[in-house]
DNA sequence: TGCCATTACTTTGATATCAAACGATTTGAT
DNA sequence: ATCAAATCGTTTGATATCAAAGTAATGGCA
């Protein structure tokens, strides 16, 4: 049965390791959302036009692979912050099949005013962990997703 | 200078830990969700039934706080999973805003199969760190998180 | 006894999210 | 030059998710 025991702790050893991985970036998120829902974005609007305010106009595909979300999805996020004004859509001239976003004055104005309040909100939620600790779960969960995002650790 | 140099190095070191959980987080799941969605089970879904096969029958109140949803969502949950006959609502008689959800045959069924598959692939998943780094990630997410869900800590 | 506050669940309206199907455009190969 | 394949974005249909409003039932207090 040494088998079976070995089996057995390393379930658990990796399960508690994600529920409690899990819940930590669910708390997390949803410490961080509340400040955001007051400026009237939800997280993933905060993503994009951070996205856009830090590395300039991108395509929505680029944007899908920055943000780890699909082509549908980003549709759908550009389509309500169109809608509101914070972003807009140019067709891209050398290839009509690209669509460029471009953040408008409003939505930079609105992330210049929200970022450093998220940074902030962030600081202060990880101030539980002492920075070895900040540095060490970083160390910790890079390993860990970059094993899944590359090919072949399946 | 000294306290603005200073606040910046905190401020990228609570962003890079961040960053790299949520994506961390983000590629676990969806390494998770994809043999699950063979068995017709949402990571959610699975959740839930999984809950009611380790703990029993329970109410929606209890449900959503074990798993970290809104009582709405819940609702909508078992909706689903009612129609497709894995769980059932019973009312509870003493108190007739209750109502607690069992496992069906069915659903227990279902659930049992699922469950060593899906235990297996968290194994998978954790298998690029080591079981230290496994126990020490384990740790710091749980700080981190218990840290959030206490009242006090903002 | 009769309300009022509380509790449990549901409904509503909005956003997010994916996979898969679809449309438009470009590119490559013949 | 033409047609097939690849690429980019959108649409569709389903589930998830929340906050807030609504409904039903209970409990406490006067």
């Amino acid at each position: 049965m040494g088998t079976h025991y070995n089996g057995r702790v390393a379930e658990v050893r990796a399960l508690d390791a994600y529920i409690k991985l899990a819940r930590a970036t669910t708390s997390v998120g949803v410490r961080l959302s509340r400040p955001l829902a007051e400026a009237g974005l939800t997280p993933t609007q905060l993503g994009v036009v951070e996205a856009l305010l830090h590395l300039g106009p991108l395509g929505q595909r680029v944007l899908g692979d920055k943000l780890l979300m699909s082509g549908g999805n980003i549709t759908t996020v550009v389509d309500n912050l169109e809608r509101r004004g914070l972003v807009r859509r140019e067709r891209r001239g050398d290839d009509r099949r690209h669509v460029t976003v471009h953040l408008t004055p409003e939505g930079r104005r609105l992330i210049s005013q929200v970022f450093p309040g998220h940074v902030a909100a962030i600081v202060e939620a990880f101030s539980a962990l002492s920075a070895a600790e900040q540095a060490q779960l970083g160390r910790l969960a890079k390993k860990l997703g970059r094993s899944l995002s590359r090919p072949g650790s399946a």
